[in-house]
RNA sequence: GCCCCCAUCGUCUAGUGGCCUAGGACGCCGGCCUCUCACGCCGGAAACAGGGGUUCGACUCCCCUUGGGGGUACCA
């Protein structure tokens, strides 16, 4: 029999959720989906003082947004206590884990002297034998699991292989702090047990702690889960990821007008490969995605590659689809105040209109906007330096000769407004170029923009002579 | 310090002993297209960290060095 993957998300709320917690709960819901399984999310919240509601929240609404939906209500580590408390109880009982009186200076004095002597593990095992009866009054001991101290402990991870660890190398670590609360080492055990996860995939500065966790297994006579140790994401300099480049929350890369479908495509290929392939739907990766095919060595971060993945899927987005998204997008922009203030009905049906011409040039919905603000802005236009230098004498005289032409269009349609200033131009021996970019400036107010004729278009007839009326008039 | 993990173009990666004159993608450079900017198309520069083995033959296997990362908490 096969039993169901249950996979598992199970992050600390202790900050928003940044990009490697978000790449590690894509991994998981791939994982699970691929496989026909589930994939729980769980809080981890056993560290009172650091766990905000704020950070359950953005941590909740960063998933959404990335839609990676997890299946049943998510469960809050802190809630089972109860239940942890309970398995170190028994521990104690079975004679596998031990209290332990030790103070703060004692434990500090033994990591300075296991430093000194080259050791990797540091608690020295006072209280391991020592009599319970010796405890000394008006002390409230921690509980410490009664690890093997000969022996290796061996790993089978999925991505990082076979990883053996000394057992000496492995102190005693807490389960149960003084204050009765249970660490996250007996907490993850524990849950992970009763919550039936078949298969474990975290970030790699887990892969330590899994040699921990199997001998708490092992002392509980529980299976232990199939391991997968993602390597980690780094920054553009190789360094950790810091608040300066790439550790932002997602919903910062949401503010940026990146689409979920494209930071999921990113993501995904930041250790996982399929041959040559970059591109991949949802539904492809859910076929495709398996443990197997995730690299080992830890990855940077890159923007530019985000942007272009970012570009492909705007342009293969649809135009309504887009117009909603921007649409939600505007009110978390810098300058969303006057654009808001202009963006009424019929300025929206102007940038539906101008969207696929519109979506070829952008690689962030922030970008869209910015390419789209000529729709916004109310005239007249104040075209900015390099567009205000092209509207020279002799520019705004060819586009003064231009007016009539486009007075006496009678329907306004792609067609006829591109048929009209070409033939404007030949008649005058104009290059297209010579009337096209001064068109452009004063329509636009800037040097570059979609195509004129789709700019004179959608703009509509009044609005692009009165544009251009405003520029000829002022000399 | 000690323990663990990692190492192919600037970046993400393909490669699982001969198919490699090392492939793709992003970025970069040049060209085409062209009313601008993009898109698209064509072309180019660009890598197996170093040293030892193993083998008829190593990018691929082993060891060492170097470099990077993680862990070493009454954080998770």
């Amino acid at each position: 029999m096969t039993a169901k993957v249950i996979t598992r998300f199970a992050p600390s709320p202790t900050g928003f959720l940044h990009i490697g917690g978000a790449r590690t709960a894509l991994f998981n819901w791939l994982y699970a989906k691929a496989k026909g399984g589930r994939m729980l999310l769980r809080i981890e919240d056993t560290d009172r003082a650091r766990s905000t509601e704020g950070a359950i929240d953005a941590i909740l609404d960063g998933l959404s947004w990335l839609e990676l939906n997890w299946d049943e209500d998510p469960i809050f580590q802190y809630s089972r206590a109860d239940r942890h408390r309970e398995i170190a109880e028994t521990l104690v009982a079975d004679g596998k884990a031990y209290k332990c009186y030790c103070t703060p200076e004692e434990l500090q004095a033994m990591r300075e002297k296991a430093r000194a002597e080259d050791r990797a593990s540091s608690y020295d095992g006072t209280w391991r034998n020592r009599d319970p009866a010796d405890a000394p009054a008006g002390i409230d001991p921690v509980i410490r699991f009664k690890a093997p101290d000969a022996g290796e402990t061996v790993i089978e991870d999925r991505v990082q292989g076979q990883v053996r660890v000394q057992n000496k190398d492995l102190d005693d670590l807490i389960l149960l702090r003084s204050n009765g609360t249970p660490t996250y080492m007996l907490s993850v055990v524990v849950d992970d047990h009763d919550m039936e996860i078949t298969h474990i995939i975290r970030g790699d500065d887990h892969l330590t702690n899994a040699a921990r966790q199997s001998q708490i297994y092992k002392a509980l006579g529980w299976d232990i889960p199939v391991f997968a140790h993602l390597p980690l994401i780094h920054g553009p300099d190789g360094a950790k990821l810091s608040k300066r480049h790439g550790a932002l929350g997602v919903e910062a890369y949401r503010a940026m007008g990146y689409l979920p479908v494209a930071l999921r495509n990113y993501l995904v290929r930041l250790g996982w490969s399929h041959g040559d392939e970059e591109i991949f739907s949802t539904e492809q990766l859910i076929e495709l995605f398996d443990l197997d095919a995730i690299g080992r060595s830890p990855a940077r971060f890159d923007f530019a590659k985000l942007e272009n993945l970012n570009g492909h899927y705007i342009r293969s987005t649809s135009d309504d689809d887009l117009l909603t998204r921007l649409r939600e997008l505007l009110p978390e922009l810098d300058n969303s105040r006057e654009l808001q203030e202009a963006a009424g009905d019929e300025v929206w049906e102007k940038v539906r209109l101008a969207m696929p011409s519109l979506k070829e040039r952008a690689k962030t919905l922030v970008e869209l906007i910015d390419k789209a603000e000529f729709l916004f802005v109310k005239r007249p236009l104040t075209p900015d330096a390099k567009a205000a230098k092209l509207l020279d004498a002799d520019a705004l005289s060819r586009l003064g000769g231009l007016l009539p032409v486009l007075e006496k269009i009678e329907v306004w349609s792609l067609e006829n407004v591109e048929a009209a200033v070409r033939a404007y131009a030949e008649a005058n021996e104009f290059k297209l170029g010579k009337v096209a970019q001064p068109l452009r400036a004063a329509l636009t107010g800037r040097t570059a923009s979609p195509g004129i004729f789709d700019v004179l278009f959608v703009l509509g007839q009044d609005e692009a002579l009165g544009r251009i009326k405003d520029q000829v008039s002022k000399t």
